[in-house]
DNA sequence: TAATGGGTGCACT
DNA sequence: AAGTGCACCCATT
């Protein structure tokens, strides 16, 4: 019934954040992988646009076409007519290709803020999706959980962060206080989040006052936080397909490299003898151990708009429609959102409106922008099977893209200790834990003088594949000469610290949901990638303002060396790394 | 710290439903298990009086003397030095017995509405603890689900029912309309109840009146059921303890032979060759699903208050201290309580105070009955091994005993099919589904005519033991010609439709937290227990009122008998059995 | 410590 | 953004 799947729609998009996003678009990565595979996610979801890869060698001549194509959003407004031929969108006809036009459509209408991560790996079992996640969304202070999981679809979420008191966890852990007591009863209302945790609501011990002190409430802490990362089979396409669904926290993002599930990620990478990934890690967590406030650089972007990947920790205010009543914790969120915007945008917090329809908002120079972008940015496909390699790089990078073509990491990183921890979702109204000022527009902009291109990233693909898979990817990771796709052939990094004011409004817009709370300014900021290792040398290299001596040349060995001679990486993790000290 | 404990206490008691409870006394049923072997549960819990059994073997000697006490509840009020010795309440001296005055104590406070089973099997595995639990809550209506597990605990709950439009099921699936939207926002805030299940607030959509009639809601129906039964493992003793901590229902009970979980249960019984659980449940089947009305009797009482059961079907208004704040949805079970009362007491649904504390209310005469009572139902030390196996079959027939020494079922359970099942969460303003009205006074006064004593019951311990245990089990079942230990040695049944009223008060103020609404009266109210098979005989010839003819003698073969002939039985569940067209 | 209470990962349905 | 059954946890006393 239409009425029934318009309503489901309306329970993902406008209760949860009628907020209208503007599509963001994936950096499509690198990866063998064609995004044909790619599982036709629920048809009434917005889909947002993305920057198709190459087709796989199995992928149908048919979408190939849609190489440059935009994969656009299909606002569940209007209905559901307008559905994009993108694979992604579930177009199974794979005849027609999205049309600029779709793009201006998705573009005009309330859209989710989905981000696909398009050429993933052909996960041969559906665990193997979440130790790929992991090496994404660890360098981004993100823990993610499996929130459900079934044979076509896992839906990953972070993780709940230890209520009360004094973590277990021997060095620094980020726990923060233990929230006092706020009477926010209408929290647990507004958060269905916590598909496992029983919603304590703040009853009156919780609320009356100054109650007892401790407030043994047992604050069963609901797990507020709306990111999620659904990874969705495609038993059409026979492929895994992920999506970020809500690139947005309701805490801060900190590596804690004491977690249990990350030292079982650590082993797994151990046993997989991802030494590639062991060196990234190590030194992820040397930095941590050391609390040096080393800043990874995030994921720089191609578009040159790379400082505006902040948008994403802004907290917006609670939007039209959604105000108070959505099922996410947007009040909550909407007082930290004062803060947040304060810094980036000052939305004064008000659970209002300034953001109607980020296409609507957004200028169509910045769509304009994307569409001319998108050409350029594709190569022929006669070049397609040495940019799938690179694809692939960027795409364990965890690159994603936003409309405007600018590539970005998810999120930020939080590498300070120091900062509370804000995993009460309870919303303190500014009680200091998103304390903000993001005034590292400097930092940020200095990323784009990173340089994008890394030749000597070792390709993970194969880790998460089958034995049998690994000769394919062997083969593929041996063009590592090639340019990663995700960087405009011939386009240069455009180095701007707002030169786009409108693509950034735009961002603001996209971001409108957001509840990731500012950062302490205290704190560094980081905007870590697993596989930003060589970035990172580039960027150090580059960027002298954090004058970071570039990795050991053991970081950038090709394949088949650092595979024959994993010893050669200092593998030890929990001994600082000699290259390290120099941090 | 005290505060804290009394604010946990509270979160259960007052919050959940501070209304005064009066303690509530297992009735000691049959095994070999010792109650030493109970394990303390949160000291500053109320603790409800019971009537311990013999000693095990294992029972430390100490203990035995305490045959003849109750353990009454300490109410959090005061605090909890007036700890009972009881081994249920976690005394472990073992030296001091509960004396009179320690109840009197315990019956002037509020307290939890507990029940102890107290002699249990010796599970040796906790997966046995459920197939056990199943057998006493089928047949009410109560289908068990386990909500959280360790090695030493074991939380049970009902199943959450199935939400939303037409269940999966074939034939007639109590599910009930999907209940309409009402805009009970503060229900999930008030339900913390489900520790798995979001809280699915009552958004937008949910509440603005006359959205999409679907109510596409993904009605996440919470789960707030308070019902549950708590199965913990003393290390101390060894053994496994069970209590039923709210035996109150936010829904109708109906037995459901279609339920998943029900068929394995059922598949479980056939493995174990339990056959005479198997013909058990074959009739409860039969009867469900020739949507006959026929109605099993509960558990007669041997203090002839059977009829004062009902009270447990009233659903009391909020009471003071709870009112709409209480953990569970005291506010939404407030309206039904309007109706339920309406039928049981008259107490006009108000949030109020009729119920004050169910001790103080209680005559002391009462508590002399119970202090009475006990003496003269427990036999001597020396009579323990014999009574172990009566006794032992009494606990599986889930039978429990008031402090004022009535045996009752736990629950009622609701065979007609035909009543809209009451599994949503949200209180509808007697939507109807909360159709009641209990005139069946005569029903339940009747039942007590039935005779007690059956010899015939076939002891079911075994099944859930590893068959090491077994021929313990077996050895035991040959005394079958002796009388269960919970019926009172000689003393007559008391057939009273109302003889004391004072008691019924009191079953209503013990009743106050209930939440089950009332049963229509178009339906059958039904008080099943799982091995009431032969008590069912008995209530039929001795009771004309129903006139059911008595069961086929296969249902009171010995043991070793039925246990040599399992297929003497008629097994065939799906065919109707021919004894059971008689009703 | 044992006991008792609760959070939450996550797969089953 | 399936809901929930269930168990592995942790916290408190
Ligand atoms: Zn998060
Ligand atoms: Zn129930």
């Amino acid at each position: 019934m239409v009425p029934q799947s318009d309503s489901s729609l309306h329970s993902n998009v406008s209760n949860g954040s009628p907020l209208v996003d503007t599509p963001l678009i994936i950096h499509a990565s690198a990866i063998r992988n064609s995004y044909l595979d790619s599982p036709k996610h629920d048809p009434h979801s917005p889909v947002v646009g993305y920057i198709p890869t190459r087709p796989s060698e199995h992928a149908l001549t048919e979408h190939s076409m849609a190489d440059d194509d935009i994969c656009e959003a299909g606002g569940d407004v209007e209905g559901d007519d307008h559905r994009p031929n993108c694979p992604h969108c579930g177009d199974s006809s794979g005849t027609a290709s999205s049309t600029p036009q779709n793009i201006q459509i998705a573009l005009n209408k309330n859209q989710n803020k989905l981000i696909h991560l398009d050429p993933v790996p052909n996960f041969e079992d559906k665990a193997d999706i979440k130790p790929w996640l992991q090496k994404i969304f660890y360098p981004q202070g993100i823990e993610i959980v499996i929130e459900r999981s079934d044979h076509t679809k896992v839906i990953f979420k972070c993780k709940a962060s230890k209520r009360g008191r004094k973590s277990q966890l021997p060095g620094f852990t980020m726990r923060h206080a233990q929230f006092g007591a706020e009477c926010n009863d209408n929290l647990l209302v507004r958060d269905p989040t916590g598909p496992t945790g029983p919603a304590r609501p703040s009853t009156e011990e919780g609320c009356d006052a100054e109650n007892k002190q401790k407030k043994k409430r047992s604050v069963s802490r609901f797990n507020v936080c709306p990111f999620r990362v659904r990874a969705t089979y495609s038993l059409k396409r026979k492929k895994w397909n992920i999506v970020v669904l809500n690139n947005t926290h309701s805490h801060d993002l900190v590596f804690n490299p004491d977690s249990e599930e990350y030292k079982k990620f650590k082993e797994k990478l151990r046993i997989d003898n991802d030494v590639e990934a062991i060196k990234r890690f190590d030194e992820l967590e040397y930095r941590k151990r050391a609390n040096l406030p080393i800043q990874t650089p995030m994921i720089p972007c191609d578009c040159g708009l790379t400082s505006e990947i902040q948008s994403f920790n802004i907290v917006l205010p609670t939007t039209a429609g959604a105000d108070s009543n959505g099922p996410y914790n947007i009040g909550g969120a909407g007082k930290r959102t004062t803060t947040v915007n304060n810094i980036m945008t000052p939305l004064e917090g008000s659970s209002s409106p300034i953001v109607t329809t980020g296409a609507s908002n957004m200028p169509t120079t910045n769509n304009n922008i994307v569409k001319k972008r998108k050409p350029a940015r594709r190569p022929p496909p006669r070049v397609q099977r040495q940019r799938e390699t690179m694809l692939r790089r960027n795409s364990e990078r965890g690159v994603f893209q936003f409309e405007d073509g600018a590539t970005h990491s998810l999120s930020s990183l939080n590498f300070d200790l120091t900062t509370s921890f804000i995993d009460d979702p309870i919303p303190h109204t500014s009680e200091g834990h998103a304390a903000s000022d993001l005034t590292n527009t400097d930092f940020m902009a200095s990323l784009n003088a990173g340089n994008l291109v890394d030749l000597n990233e070792i390709d993970f693909t194969d880790i998460f594949t089958k034995p049998a898979v690994q000769p394919q990817s062997q083969s593929q990771s041996q063009s590592q000469s090639q340019p990663p796709a995700t960087m405009p052939q011939g386009r240069p990094t455009v180095a701007s610290t707002n030169p786009l004011r409108s693509v950034y409004d735009t961002l603001d817009d996209c971001a409108s949901s957001l509840l990731t709370p500012s950062l302490d300014d205290s704190k560094s900021i980081l905007e870590a990638n697993f596989m930003s290792g060589a970035l990172y040398d580039e960027f150090m290299s580059a960027n002298a303002s954090t004058s970071e001596p570039p990795l050991p040349s053991t970081q950038r060995g090709d394949v088949l060396e650092q595979l024959l001679n994993p010893d050669g990486s200092p593998a030890g993790k929990d001994e600082p790394l000699p290259w390290l000290h120099e941090f």
